[in-house]
DNA sequence: ATAGTTGCAAACCGTTTGCAATTTA
DNA sequence: TAAATTGCAAACGGTTTGCAACTAT
């Protein structure tokens, strides 16, 4: 993890940026989260556990720079708060969600899945595409087991 | 498009809800800018010449009823603004985008294209797929020829 | 030294809500 | 006529911004 922080720092300065306390305060919450998909407000909160003087705005501009650095994206699941989700090292895609409209639960998919759809769109769109959004809405395996033993348990009756 | 709106009408009714003027100058305006991704605000606007009485309140309440029905899809391209799409008749999928990074345009398509992407999503995942919302950012055509254009003269870089 | 960064509070802006008046089925 | 709906204005909540003090390089 000090490696990934390093290298983000070397993204920083050269980009003129600052690592500044705070900012590596707010990586190392979001690298400590990578599997979640924090609010600007939830990881205020975890940063404020061990560096209780940082304010919301510099939390809010962190992870903005973080964005156009293309360290995290900045993805919105429809209610009305921005999500950040940290970007695997060296992905040129983002990465795909299944969101669960029983529990809610989001789960990720890494793989690509994409490749011969974006071969359409490139070709049939004339589009070059940078990158994609795709999400799921449905069912997830534990809400679909549950599910499941609910009409185990009437046949069986 | 009358046949339309009457069977949203029916719609309406078999949920108890009223089909109002207001309500009717909205899905008007919905239907006449079927290929745009209309915001509240821009709905209301286009409403307010035909129907200046109307209030920013109602549209919104409209919208999120629609949104309700599956008459419209409630869709948010990062910036911070909710729009709505009109579904189309019958659809049981959610059309796709291409948002354009260069000019901001958003493009509609309508095939499906995630028919085998969901079959592995549902198989490796177990995961009942819904529904699902797909979108590319990139350079769209029209962009594009333009960027050809710079290339040529640049030529290195 | 100085350009970049911070915390605070106020401003912002899209959206929602309470309410009294009005309208629809 | 009763329940639903409307317009208005005020409230809301996430995000952004102006500014004076501070800090990393």
């Amino acid at each position: 993890m000090e490696g990934r922080i390093e290298r983000i720092k070397k993204q920083l300065h050269s980009a003129s940026y600052k690592l500044t306390p705070q900012r590596e305060a707010t990586l190392r919450v979001l690298l400590e989260n990578e599997e979640d998909h924090l609010s600007a407000e939830d990881v205020y909160l975890l940063v404020k556990e061990k560096s209780p003087e940082i304010g919301l705005a510099t939390v809010y501009r962190t992870l903005e720079l973080l964005n156009e650095l293309n360290v995290v994206d900045k993805i919105n699941f429809g209610d009305g708060v921005s999500r950040y989700d940290l970007r695997q090292e060296g992905a040129t895609h983002f990465h795909h969600h299944l969101v669960c409209i029983e529990c809610g639960a989001v789960d990720e998919i890494k793989e690509d899945l994409l490749e011969d759809v974006e071969e359409i769109v490139e070709r049939d769109w004339k589009f070059k595409v940078k990158d994609h959004r795709l999400t799921f809405h449905g069912i997830c395996y534990r809400c679909h087991e549950s599910e499941d033993d609910k009409e185990t348990k009437k046949k069986a009756d």
